[in-house]
DNA sequence: GAGTGGTCTAGACCACGAA
DNA sequence: TCGTGGTCTAGACCACTCG
């Protein structure tokens, strides 16, 4: 029976011992019983205090580990770091995206290249200050064997790595690559913007499609350790020669995400 | 002989033995020792073979489901389902991708609902067979307080799942969770793809916008446990109402994922 | 009924951080 | 030195699938 009425069967006392003490361990550190920032009691405790082994233990933090609540340091404890899971979903995304369909296989031509300083238009599309000289590249990505490019691209680097090297006529690599091989930089988080648009003339013009079509339009900004803007790209793809595809794997979110009442 | 120990400081002999193991299995996975479709040994087999207990064997395996090259089912075993580490980046999303952006704030106007036989388009597009009913759902999502739509979507919901409950004319959850609370169904994985269309008439009607303008079409199919399509939806989003966000933040790869001396 | 993976126990040794 | 979490062993019982 499905009725509209209490369909979650997931009632607590049916799920594995680590749950229900994940559960516990989460209800505890909302109700501020275990601030942010403090430590929760050691496994040794936890296995005491709830008369269970070590292992029932650890899978059950291992759950608040994965959604970003604690985190665990050997030789000092388990950490309240949150009091809510940073997303109920949090979910790894296969590589793809970048590796395989700017890298391995497509190549960029240079187009123009130039060293500019930023008018207040790009000082605040980059999130920085004008009069900064960053490097600005344009060019045409193809892939392998396709007369036709599948993407326009304009890339702006910021001024600390706009000496960057083996710029020359065309590029197999991708520009994040070189610059983490050539500055021993590293590129820790990516944002990405993803939208649609309408291709004007001249842009119609370089990647060979009517006026006017449909294209996408997305953006990445690539940022280092020290979350500071290492590169900012735009592609733009006419429709018909690009998808964008990614997939999503559910990792956690094993714990009835309920709150309130309110069921997720 | 380990060679120059490289940039990677990760000697495989200093690795715990249940990432060699998982190294060990990987490796036998590409070389087609366990092609796609077919069954790990068992747990107690992998015991014997290597020597260690199953502790080791199940957190070797566990770092495989990680990575989605292998799914388990109780009482069947451990079924490979690819053959390259789906991240060779692994890269965690912050969940806002679905919530945030179709579940938690917006709302979902059904205009259209009833169980169809597939057509042989419909079944292609489904990876499915031709007369299987399926449920169609066809509608158009709202922000709070936005009087525009700024979505069309279709829905198709496999046969199993199509008596689902609670589709009346406004929906303010995402229809997988509605799936995953009735039917106790776990979405494991979702696929996700997005490209750029021209709007025809009749969607430009529906979402108020010029015929022919640009807009974004994305498609995603949630996978349950077992790898089967649960529901597949397709958003057509207006250029100008919509922009799709996401972050990747690269994370501490636990196995070393050079392929062919290349080294990532 | 035999075998699978999921859960769980009660121990153990280790590298590391802190006092 | 002491306690932490990380790793690992050798068992056990269970629900489930399949023949």
């Amino acid at each position: 029976m499905k009725g509209a009425a209490g369909q979650l069967g997931t009632s607590l006392a049916a799920m594995p011992r680590y749950v229900q003490l994940a559960t516990t361990l989460l209800n505890e550190i909302q109700t501020g019983k275990f601030p942010v920032g403090s430590l929760l009691p050691t496994e040794h405790v936890l296995c005491q205090q709830f008369g269970v082994s070590r292992f029932t233990v650890r899978e059950a933090i291992k759950l608040l580990v994965q959604q970003g609540l604690v985190n665990r340091q050997p030789g000092v404890g388990t950490r309240v770091q949150a009091v809510a899971p940073t997303g109920q979903y949090t979910q790894t995304m296969s590589g793809l995206t970048d590796l395989q369909q700017y890298a391995v296989e497509t190549m960029l031509e240079i187009t123009r290249q130039e060293v500019v300083a930023l008018s207040p238009e790009k000082a605040e599309s980059l999130d920085t200050s004008v009069g900064e000289t960053w490097l600005e590249i344009e060019g045409l990505r193809y892939a392998p064997g396709q007369p036709l490019p599948f993407a326009w691209t304009r890339v702006h680097i910021a001024p600390r790595f706009r000496a960057l090297a083996g710029l020359t006529g065309q590029v197999d690599q991708p520009l994040y690559l070189l610059i983490e091989q050539q500055f021993g930089c590293r590129i820790q988080v990516v944002h990405q913007e993803i939208k649609a648009m309408s291709l004007d003339a001249d842009l119609a013009r370089q990647l060979k499609v009517p006026a006017r079509s449909a294209g996408i339009w997305i953006q990445r900004r690539y940022m280092d350790t020290h979350d500071e803007l290492v590169e900012q790209a735009v592609n733009i793809h006419p429709a018909d020669r690009f998808t964008y595809r990614e997939s999503f794997r559910r990792e956690f979110a094993v714990m009835a995400p309920q709150v309130g009442g309110i069921k997720l």
